[in-house]
RNA sequence: GGCUCAUUAGCUCAGUUGGUAGAGCAGGGGAUUGAAAAUCCCUGUGUCCCUGGUUCGAUUCCGGGAUGAGCCA
């Protein structure tokens, strides 16, 4: 029997894609996208999207449906995949979750914490003050979640503060321990590995082909109001191309440097994910399925 | 051929008024519950180009050599 939904994890330029494809294939599943940026659209080629060819093989969820223009949170992801997942579920089928967005697959496996979704105005307020200056204010009103946040993050530190803010109690009181031991369990995901110089040469590899491809076009083509897609590794270094900062090869060399940093962080969040099979990302694909197949 | 300047961590460079050296980037390790492809933390022993000399002691001063750049022929 195969299970109903399985997670299929791993570093970029891991073979993620092609895997979920064969397995779809094997099993008659459907993919639910999994990754942050392939959520939008205006940047399939970036953020390595699966095509249209791969995506009319079998059938795909949650790719392409965001403008550029809008932003998109962990919570609001849960949100939109959870009833595709339970969709895919009651039809018999399984649902394979493919990305490489630890933080969204995480509020997909393990629950939302029940905090207040992010505030526009005091983000923007924020942006004004110092990472001091947040942690300061935090310290007064939530001493315990400034003890145990980093000083010097401004992100986590003024996600601490705007709950704060937002509900006038504490953020520390509505952490919670996501980690039940019968719900992860349950869980089923694979995680994909290489042996870190090969992965790093395929990154290279992939980055010279994203920007031989349509890479540098789409960047140009991206409306200026963009806000989380803004994000994704290479926007800045193909604006910094085109409004003449670097060269070509830098902007190259560039992209792979952050893309391998990416990974390496990828790697780390995946790891602590105990319940995640690791996959020998080498393997011929007919191998990786039977493998997981097994597994199930 | 002559003169000048350079040669220090994988890369770009700082520095030591002579007591064997340090930044940025890269690399390595880690954190992470509504911006996460984001954000942040930890991590730097290297024939200080080689070789003689001066010195208690030279990467630092002096001589010679090598390599590179520039200028003059």
């Amino acid at each position: 029997m195969i299970s109903s939904r399985l997670f299929l994890c791993g570093p970029t330029a891991s073979g993620k894609t092609a895997l979920a494809l064969a397995l779809a294939e094997a099993w008659g599943g459907e993919i639910v996208n999994g990754d942050a940026f392939q959520l939008y659209r205006g940047l399939e080629i970036l953020s390595a999207a699966p095509s249209k060819d791969e995506q009319a093989a079998c059938p795909h969820h949650l790719f392409g449906i965001m403008d550029a223009e809008e932003s998109m949170d962990a919570a609001r992801y849960a949100a939109l995949a959870n009833p595709v997942i339970e969709d895919i579920e009651s039809r018999g089928k399984t649902a394979i979750v493919v990305g490489g967005s630890g933080l969204y697959l995480k509020f997909l496996t393990h629950g939302i914490a029940e905090a207040p979704p992010g505030n526009e105005e005091i983000r923007v307020e924020l942006e004004n003050w110092s990472v001091d200056q947040i942690f300061r204010r935090l310290q007064e009103l939530d001493p315990n979640e400034a003890a145990r946040q980093n000083s010097q993050n401004r992100r986590h530190l003024s996600r601490a503060l705007e709950i704060c803010l937002v509900t006038g109690g504490k953020a520390s009181e509505l952490r919670q321990n996501f980690e039940d031991p019968a719900l992860v369990e349950k869980l089923k995901g694979i995680a994909l590995t290489w042996p870190r110089e090969i992965l790093a040469e395929r990154i290279a590899l992939r980055t010279q082909i994203m920007l031989e491809s349509g890479a540098i076009d789409e960047v140009k083509a991206l409306p200026l109001e963009a806000g989380t897609i803004r994000q994704a590794i290479g926007v800045r270094e193909i604006e910094a191309y085109f409004s003449g900062q670097m060269t070509l090869a830098e902007c190259e060399e560039r992209i792979t440097i952050s893309t391998r940093q990416y990974a390496k962080r990828q790697r780390n969040w995946f790891r602590r994910e105990s319940w995640l099979r690791l996959l020998d990302g080498s393997l011929p694909l007919a191998e990786q399925v039977a493998e997981v197949t097994r597994w199930d």
